[in-house]
DNA sequence: GTGAAAGCGCTAACAT
DNA sequence: ATGTTAGCGCTTTCAC
């Protein structure tokens, strides 16, 4: 079923019935109810392929995000899918791996639909000029910036949290109430990512309040899922070796450490407090409640937008904007 | 960039390109080496879009998630994929709302990526004939089926658990263990969808046990979602109506229901038991670890595209297959 | 208001 | 082994 097979069905031509499809106005009311009659009873679907090769422009807007199923993408996709379509754009969405490489997802996706800008979700910190040539649209990075990269600041934008001083601000909060023994839960120390960031603000925050890092209490699960960190922090628990608290740098490892120390008879926080960050939905239902540092995930998604909006009208360079976490107190805590 | 300029910046014709980036074996090798590289200098990224138009067949299998960030379909996903890249298929995701039409996402998805085949992971249960014109090719429905719908059983294929049976034995669970008062916390009862089963099966048990049912312990929170299940929660608590247990119709409701029993001071499983479906990985991580019926996840998904393969083979006629879920005991029921 | 025809970028015969 | 060419289904000038 093709337009053709419209088109003859109706006795009129093709542009006709690609007239009646796209709403234009220069068409009479009898031909058009009638096309779109035939079209319903046909069961006709435009060929989007078609369509997308010949349209010159499009209003679509890609969005990439790297992991699937991350609660916190999940609940920042809900506001840049409404913000999107608030701005008049048409989002199109693309999910790819935690280990592919979203600038050439983007790039793939730029030239199959045709897009006017591009929304990274969750990303690399490490992207040189040459990586990014292949992107020929404006593009903002959420959530994430180019810290290890060699990008000028004014050839991309980007709206992400200061992760270093979030995971100073964690850890400090817990030497506030009195933990000196203090483990910090990473997927790694070293990857150029998020994870790094966190891990090297927990270490200041040690050495600027005269707490020695102890590389014992550092550990490494090898990634951001649950499974790991409750391996991780068993191992931990497993090594003998003593502390008070608990740093993780994300909500969902926060949660696996807090049930691998419930099975090991340790109750949070009156044997151990723990602090996460991220603020994801999940958060407010564990037990106890997670004490996180909460990443304002809607404005976040608000600002994002904005700008690779602003952006395609031209209307200012790129910027980068640096949000605030907030501290949102659960229960996980315990005053020493 | 086109395909176009590469083949003139290479001095050959397009279809040598095309064969080039086709990796089909008739090229030789210093053709193939010169392409390949000017291919990487450019940047070149063939448009999909012309590609996915002009290719006569495809090995694309369609895969529609209902419900973006479900976590029960995020965990089957990833056997979907494997088992799909296993069969030596390509698989195109699309994830729409769970109030999105999946037929209608599922026929435009077929013909825009030419697709053999499609999967459907989560879906209405009231399909009828009329409707399912729309898809052209073999398809699977996958964790549910045709219940309230007036499809014939040899029209499509599904896999799926019995709703009913498992809320049944979920119920009946609670009862062995002494349990009379038991509430359900369900987003419907009358929707049609599987939530509706569920509930059946609820009322069903408690039947079958000469307990009577009690309209005051059957909460409706109006959705899947964690936010309504703690609010149905709280509600029920406050209406003062007295029960001993709880059967949450599905593990994210069921761990929005423990916080708010927490939050009102009551224990699980001291103070109240509680019982969920579905077995997703977070079950394991909630405090305590939920006892709940598995759904045998990867087993649907494998058998899911296993028919899906068979039926494009024409091996065989569309089969349905109810697959058994099995108890796992957490710690949240409590004997009386 | 409507139709004819030229492509969009690519693949796949069919030639050579 | 490589080139030529005819479409895939659609939108969009440009005529009428």
């Amino acid at each position: 079923m093709t337009i053709k097979d419209i088109a003859k069905a109706c006795g009129v031509s093709v542009s006709t019935v690609s007239r009646v499809l796209n709403e234009r106005p220069d068409v009479s009311e009898a031909v058009r109810r009638q096309v779109l009659d035939v079209v319903e009873r046909h069961n006709y679907i435009p060929n989007t392929s078609a369509r997308d090769l010949v349209r010159s422009q499009s209003d679509n807007l890609g969005v990439v995000v790297r992991g699937t199923g991350t609660p916190f993408f999940s609940d920042m996709l809900k506001t840049v899918t409404k913000e999107i379509d608030a701005a008049g754009y048409n989002m199109v969405l693309r999910q790819i791996g935690s280990d592919d490489d979203e600038v050439k997802a983007g790039a793939i996706l730029e030239r199959e639909k045709k897009l006017r800008g591009l929304l990274f979700l969750g990303g690399r910190y490490d992207y040189t000029p040459a990586e990014l040539a292949l992107v020929g649209v404006p593009y903002v990075c959420c959530s994430y910036t180019n810290q290890f990269g060699s990008l000028k600041k004014e050839d991309f934008a980007s709206v992400s949290i200061d992760d270093h001083a979030t995971a100073y601000r964690a850890v400090t909060t817990l030497i506030e109430h009195g933990h000196r023994r203090i483990a910090a839960l990473v997927p790694s120390c070293s990857d150029h990512s998020i994870s790094q960031l966190r891990c090297n603000g927990y270490i200041q925050a040690l050495e600027d309040h005269g707490i020695a890092v102890d590389d014992a209490l550092i550990v490494e699960s090898g990634g951001f899922d649950m499974e790991r960190a409750y391996k991780a922090t068993c191992a931990l628990l497993d090594s003998g070796t003593d502390f008070t608290a608990i740093f993780a740098v994300s909500d969902v490892m926060a949660i696996a450490a807090i049930k691998a120390l419930a099975d090991r008879g340790r109750c949070v926080p009156e044997d151990c407090s723990i602090i996460g960050i991220d603020g994801i939905e999940l958060s407010k239902y564990s037990l106890p409640t997670l004490t996180t540092m909460v990443q304002p995930v809607e404005q976040m998604a608000r600002e994002s937008v904005h700008i690779l909006v602003e952006l395609l009208r031209r209307e200012g360079a790129p910027r980068h904007i640096l949000l605030d976490t907030t501290l949102r107190e659960g229960g996980s805590i315990r005053q020493l």
